[in-house]
Order: C-alpha cells, then structure tokens, then sequence
DNA sequence: TGTACATCAGTGAACGCGCGTTCACTGATGTAC
DNA sequence: TGTACATCAGTGAACGCGCGTTCACTGATGTAC
C-alpha cells in the first residue's frame, strides 16, 4: 500500500513538477485524501520518503554501473559507467533528480533521516578512488606534478574529516579533485535538466556529458 | 512603481522561498492584490521580470569584477575574481539564484525574453577567452599535451556554433574546457546553496570554492 | 482665475479553485471461543 | 460449525486557509479652455 501511495505520488510529481498534492495523490489512486493518513503522518513525510527513495535509486544506479565493468582496475571506465548511469537516471526520473539536486522545497526542511542515503551515491566514487590507492595507481608519489591548486591548512582538516567519515584512507588533495569532479558532473546533469543548454547544445548532448566526465576522469587521474 | 513591486517581491521571494505570491507582495506593499495588475498582466509576467533582473544582476557583478582587475593579462586572476563574484552574489541573493539556477518553477514556461539575459554572464567569461586567444597564451598551438578528451565530430560543430553565436573565435577544445569549468563552477554554487555540502563542508566553504575555481582555471589553461 | 472634463492609481467584493488536516463514522475482514 | 467481538482500511463532511484573476467603482490629480 505504502508503495502504491510512492508510486502515485512519484508519477505525479513527474507530470507536475515539484508540486505534490496529496489530495491530486488521493484523487489518482481513486481515493480519499484522508486515507493517506493512515499510510503517513503528512505530507513532509511522504516527501521525505520519496527522496530518501530518490536517493536510494540514483545510488542503486550508480553502483550497478560500476559492478557490470568487467576490468575492476580501469578506473577511468569506472568512473564513466557511473557517471552516465546517474545521467541515464536523471533523465529517466527528472523529477526525482529536480528533488534531490534542485532547489530546497518550500516549507520543507529535509529530516536527519535523509542524510544517510544522500551520501549512498557517492560510496561508488569512494570505491573507485579506493581500488586506485591500492593498485598504487593513484597514490601521491605516482603523480608529477602535484595535484591540482594548493590547499590550505583548515580546508584540508575538514576534508580530511570528510575521508574518515567515508572511510577512506585518501589524502585531501586526491579526495579534493574526485569531489571537484563529481560536483561538476552533477552542475553537468542540473544545466541538462534545468533547461541551461537549451538552444546551445541541443542534439548532442550525451556527447557533451561523456566528454565532461572524461575530463574529470582526468583530472582525478583516472586511467 | 514597478521597482518598487520587484522589491517587495524580491523580499518575498528571499523570505519565503521560491513561492511567489501575487497576494503577499500586495499586502507587504499594503495594497489590495487587484491593484498590481496595472503593472503587470499577471504572475508570470512578474515571474519573467524577476528572473531577467537577476541574470542581469549576476552578470553584472561578474563584469565588474572582471573590469577590477588591474593586469588584463593575468587571466587566472580574472577568472577566479568573477568565479567569486557569482558565489557572493549568490550567497547574499539565494532566492534569486534558486530562480535562475534551479528547478523550474512548477506551471511557469520562460518566455523566449530571458534568453538574451541569460547569456549575459557568460560574455565575461568570453571576453577572458578572447584575450587569451589574442595574447596567445590560449591559443591551440601554445599547448601540449592536447586539450582534454577528443570531441566527436557532431559535438565539435554544435560548439563552434556556439562559438559563432558568442562571436568568438576560438577553437572547439578550449571552447570545450571553459564551458566545463563554468559548469563546474555552477555546480558547486548549486551544491553549496542547495544544502549537499552540509555535514561535510562546513566551515570552509569560501576556501573550497577557491580550490574548485583554480583547478578550473588550470584545467582551462588560465595563466 | 475658475470651471469641466479626462486620466488613471488604487479599492473592494466576488468568482472558483485547490490545499492539508481533523474527526466521527461505516463496513468488511479476521480472530477467539 | 457458528456466534461475538476486535481490528482496521477507507469514507465523507467539515475546518480554515491561500491563491490568481475579473470587474465595476471611487476619488484624487492633472489638463484644456
């Protein structure tokens, strides 16, 4: 029933937009509005549910992505399955995408409950960047010249806070490219979606994505 | 008078979030709501107008700062002031930033006037490439290894109208990188203001952000 | 200098609409003896 | 096998609210002669 509720709701929020009503909800699957009720104490929480589901798919997405690349040490192919696996969902679910990366609803302050799945997408890149340290393929030592601008001392502490909290044994400057790169892609994904390309690059606009996320792949030294 | 309506709904907007209300600007304006249609035919209409003051105020703040660089050839220093520019313009307007940068408004369909306006903060951005172009520093053959990943032929054309569009001369590649790096850039406006940084970037934000345009800066090959 | 008229900014009531949430309720289904 | 009762999914009416837009209007201001 909770389900049926998440799915009404999800197809609504795809031909509407951001806006969900529980009552337009209600009306689709031929109900009361005050049926739902029984299934969730509000809307917020029904909007909670949906992007903490959003959150879930878009990881679930992306790690799949990475599991059906047969060679584990081509990192940089890796990284580009993951990359348009999150684009292939974005566009599948632009909806969804508009509520997790898009800008805050209204009135809606999202719960401490969200937090754990939003960083799900991310542990994929984490485990790339992992298998790289090991393999030594993306240790510091491997790379002249020094990676990217330099970092000062209190930002490198709180990324270096932000590896231990994803368990990772990463310098900052390694960590610092992979999160420049990932919050390119996803700055990527929002001007598809938010309609910033339009009359710009219009037909080829996988092309232009797999061509960022190739340079990002470089950035971090992927190979 | 008019000014005046966009201030108030200004305000209202940086209060309220992205829900723009004909009735509560009325009533923080102490007028009747029927009364702003003598200024504006209707909520869209004042929706288009918001949205074309703020590309044209972001744009601004970018040119200007552009214009306060001293050492026109120091392009770095150039990119990085209006990288700046955006983010503090965004930081002190996130109702208009969400406007423009975010989801769509629900039932709102930009009209074909914003798209002038919403170029506008490019051309500085163009104006940095010109002068390298010119200078030299930027130019094809001044950099090896190559720029960046191949581009496929389809997408190399749709660049060069761009290009041409912008009326810049400038070769697919490095059109290629600057766009990337102004995505990037967007991207983490947007990471920033809509709350992904949260419990991981906290203190530091200014100096993050400062990493990210400098690692866009020599990605583009700004010196 | 004074009257007659046009302009026009703003009013107030009303339209029809949708919303989230509450509450007492019905009536079918399942359980216990 | 059959009765009595509890559970519980869903109903329907109502609450108070806010919204965009329309329309006939008032009354002050400015203009023309």
């Amino acid at each position: 029933m909770i389900a049926e509720i998440k799915r009404a709701a999800h197809r609504q929020l795809a031909s509407e937009g951001a806006n969900l009503s529980l009552r337009a909800i209600a009306r689709e699957m031929g109900m009361v509005s005050s049926a739902l009720y029984r299934y969730f104490a509000s809307r917020d929480d029904l909007l909670t549910a949906l992007i903490i589901d959003a959150y879930d798919a878009i990881g679930e997405a992306g790690e799949r992505a990475d599991a059906a690349v047969a060679d584990r040490a081509d990192l940089a192919a890796r990284w580009l399955a993951v990359a348009h696996a999150w684009r292939d969902w974005a566009l599948a679910n632009p909806a969804d995408h508009a509520l997790i990366h898009g800008s805050p609803v209204p009135g809606y302050a999202a719960p401490q409950d969200t937090v754990g799945p939003a960083v799900r997408r991310y542990l994929v890149i984490v485990g790339i960047l992992r298998d790289g340290v090991a393999a030594g393929s993306l240790a510091a030592p491997a790379r002249v010249p020094p990676l990217g601008p330099p970092i000062p001392e209190p930002l490198a502490a709180e990324l270096a806070a932000v590896a231990g909290g994803l368990g990772l044994q990463v310098e900052p400057p390694l960590l610092a490219l992979a999160l420049t790169g990932v919050t390119e892609l996803f700055g990527a994904l929002n001007f598809e979606l938010f309609g910033q390309l339009n009359n710009a690059i219009d037909a080829e606009r996988r092309a232009w994505y797999d061509y960022q996320a190739r340079l990002m792949a470089a950035v971090v030294g992927l190979t």
